[in-house]
DNA sequence: AATAGGATTTCCT
DNA sequence: GGAAATCCTATTC
């Protein structure tokens, strides 16, 4: 994937990601395609980590699109973004779920468990599968490099829904959390969101 | 099946 | 010192 494109508005770039590959080369191949992404904006969203100003590490979400925002969880899940952007705007993708394509058995030795459901539904689970850490990865060039995305096959229309964002304790309404509806890789299941939308019906009210 | 609690780093108040 | 864009295990129904 080139800059291009993740230089558009956010929420359009965490929709469109969906169907394409994050893959890492070193130190071992693997490969996923992306089921389930969230966007996060700039200070007027709450939920966005933008909101504690362009001097923290979130600073990084002011920065050129297509590179890494890696950060640290709850002290032990890292959270693979990559930051996405208009000129002059800021924001970034939450990498949420993704469906193992290749590479699995090292995946699996990472996560310690087998099942395929079970090693990148989730962020904390994606990095891991991967290998992502903060100290290794934040600000990493995304485009290009041992980590980065592939293009796949774009997610049809009638396939992609949007929910609310998940885990957050403002801001979580908002519908900017992006899935493939059959997929069953993804962090839950849109059944546990009564809330739910069309994704690009939902893009085109902007 | 559902829920509760623990893990444990990084950044900011 | 406390909160944070989570996940796993154990315990209970």
């Amino acid at each position: 994937m080139d800059r291009g494109f993740f230089a558009r508005p956010t929420p359009e770039v965490a929709r469109a990601l969906l169907g394409h590959e994050i893959v890492r080369e070193d130190p071992d191949p693997a490969r996923l395609r992306i089921v389930e992404t969230e966007a996060y904006l700039g200070p007027e969203d709450p939920g966005s980590h933008a909101t504690r100003g362009p001097e923290t590490q979130a600073g990084r979400l002011w920065e050129e699109p297509g590179q890494a925002y890696v950060y640290v969880c709850y002290g032990i899940h890292q959270m693979l973004n990559v930051v996405a952007h208009e000129p002059d705007r800021i924001g970034a993708v939450l990498v949420r779920a993704a469906e193992p394509v290749d590479g699995l058995g090292r995946m699996q030795e990472r996560r310690g468990r087998e099942a395929p459901t079970e090693i990148a539904s989730g962020p904390g689970r994606l990095a891991e599968a991967l290998g992502v850490t903060r100290s290794e990865h934040d600000g990493v060039d995304l485009t290009r490099g041992s980590l980065r995305f592939e293009a796949g096959e774009e997610v049809a229309a009638e396939q992609v829904a949007v929910t609310g964002r998940i885990g957050l304790s403002e801001g979580g309404d908002h519908l900017l959390r992006f899935l493939d509806r059959d997929s069953s890789h993804v962090s839950r299941s849109l059944a546990d969101d009564p809330d739910h939308g069309l994704a690009d019906v939902e893009l085109r009210k902007r």
